[in-house]
DNA sequence: GATGAATGAGGTTTCATTCAT
DNA sequence: GATGAATGAAACCTCATTCAT
């Protein structure tokens, strides 16, 4: 074996291991919150002890920060990625949704933390993600402006408008399992129609919805 | 005094201060969580020691419980009443939002507790909070179903749709602030508005709206 | 029993409590040093729970600051009450020496905590311990020079020699135990030698000592 | 290259290695206490892990008592050495508060620690410190009661003159620093002034000062 | 009604040390 | 010679809760 091989297998393991945590810390934070996790519990999972937590992560917040920083960018890269296909205001308004819900229902546990949990967060790592927070808010804000500035959407009020797309898409992550009442797709039509209407917009076709569905799921898929 | 006022005016300052205690743990909880909150903590908020706490309540989870409680039942409470003088289903839905938006508006720190905190209760009391929030929910769905079984409602999924207008008007709590950008009866017509768009229903009339407003808003006062 | 009854009882049995802390905590600071000294053993001397100790003091570092303080305060007031009667240089510096070799014979284990384990402090803690430090050292130095200037001294070095006949007498805390080889005047006898020595200072005699022995002695047996 | 050469190459620069650590570690203990250094900080310093250490060290005692016993042999063979040459009791004196002057200005890092952190070693590790301690201060008294016999000293006590010049002289570890406001020969002249006063005898002039503090200096920068 | 004092349980984190590579 | 990864042990500290007063 080549140092170089040597250097790779290392990466990836330390790649495995991160992973499996944030898998298992993802699962135990969305079932029992961050603060009602402890670490022990998340070495257990693990199979190791939980002094060895420490040789890989700074401490029980930076935990937290690498999983809501992870998704968060997922999110805002997912939705930049299939915002640039798009160019009618309705499309692009249900590229925004589809990325959401595709995210939300691909990682649930973890793309959710970055509502429920933000108030762990403390300091420099509090900060950073409200900026991200922020900017993918503004992403929201740019789309539904835009739409109503060329007359395509009829927006009761930005921001609230805004707020209610996001926390509803958000919902999917609550109760969609895969194998459910609904498929995927389904689900993406569902609430790109709810966004749609709250933006006082057009409906788009089901070529669109499927068209789009299929990019953010090979996008996030691609992420995991 | 007779030992009936003796009683009664013990009675009325045990109502006081368990109002007190309510309010300041509602604020903690809200601020850092059920679980990042101290009985210290309250108990420092209300100048005494936290022995004292234990005089008043079982343990920490009943405080939760009390809060979350207390706010469902005026929550469901409220939508009944409001929803009495109702009959068309733009109306009666119309009244839903605005209850659900006036109590998170009036008391958003109490109300965003069943929806954040519910996994902190156990037992008989996570049942009981969930079969309150079911019951709610259930309010929301036969409303929905009715409107759209008389053709009023143009449904694209009832759950998802009953899902996604609670939690758009929860999210009232986590901004509106008295006396900010808008007042509470235009911010009751923003979610009526929305509403109506989510379940495909025609919109209803400003003087509508402003009925309902004042309703609601007489209603929860006088909970409070 | 009155309300002023049970509150000094309360402040007796707290005294009672912080005193019987302070002695087994410097017993246990002196033999393994300040960072070798769980907090688990100082409560297990005291017969409580280490959880116990919390509600008493802050934290570990307070247990010593408190050590600290009291010994360098006692050092400090010693020195001024013992001078306030001494006119002659040579009998204000051997005023100085009992001072300190009684306080150190007496509470040896406290008195040395001020020298070896100041680094264990930190921030406002540190800098307040240094203060006194530096005001105990202010008061030698003052001796030292006034003595000099009237040419009762003759210093090679003022602050070296602050610093060595501190260090000297320091040292009594090491070796001197009650009904050892030397009794306590003895031993006061032979550092005031040495120190007026190191001063080049003539001697004093003995009822002067006897004197200085026997006023030191009752200030420091009356702060215990 | 042969093989012894190869050996030698790597027992010098296993002694490199050892050198730096030394000078490392007696930084860390000095400024933080033994108990308060960790490995990782030592091995940081180093530039490596701290796994690393333990190639090159048994553990953590085994540093401190490499040190202890290196500067303790140092200040008992200078004193040796020193001694050889002189005869009369003031200059032999001298000689032994010159060895322990130096010895402590140019290293006292490595210097104090014999002193101040003698508690944490253990078992045949701080037996062997012990004696070499024991053995230095019966060199000392050996002096001063020579010189009390032949009449040359007036000694107050014996062995609390010995540690009054001991802890005396160690101060200078303390304060002294190179390019200060006295050079190292000044201050050798004042502790060796105040140890002959200490001891009641003659003072010795300047020349042999000069000489002994040259000679002091060579044996001690050779050892370095 | 209130609280001083205590505590059991357990939390996060640190650290010296080991060992396969 | 060096280190990545792990760990046993234990440190400090927190917190909900109890109970005698």
């Amino acid at each position: 074996m080549t140092r170089l091989d040597v250097a790779a297998r290392e990466s990836v393991s330390r790649n495995v291991r991160a992973r499996e945590l944030q898998r298992v810390a993802a699962e135990l934070f969305f079932a029992k919150g961050y603060e009602a996790t402890t670490i022990r519990e998340i070495a257990e999972a693990l199979g190791i002890k939980s002094a060895s937590i420490y040789y890989h992560w700074e401490n029980k917040e930076a935990i937290l920060f690498d999983l809501v920083r992870s998704t968060m960018e997922q999110l805002i890269s997912g939705a930049r990625a299939l915002l640039e296909e798009q160019v009618h205001p309705e499309q692009r308004l249900a590229a925004l949704v589809t990325n959401h819900v595709v995210l939300h229902a691909l990682r649930p546990k973890e793309a959710i933390l970055g509502e429920t949990e933000l108030r762990s967060l403390k300091d420099e790592r509090l900060e950073s993600a409200m900026r991200m927070r922020d900017e993918y808010e503004a992403i929201v804000l740019k789309v539904l402006a835009a739409g109503a500035a060329v007359g395509k959407f009829e927006v009761v009020d930005l921001k609230l408008t805004a707020y209610s797309i996001i926390s509803q898409c958000t919902n999917v992550g609550i109760w969609y399992r895969e194998g459910g009442r609904l498929g995927l797709e389904e689900v993406v039509a569902v609430y790109t129609a709810l966004a749609l209407r709250a933006a006082g917009a057009a409906s788009v076709d089901r070529s669109t919805i499927s068209r789009l569905a299929a990019g953010a799921s090979a996008f996030h898929e691609a992420c995991a």
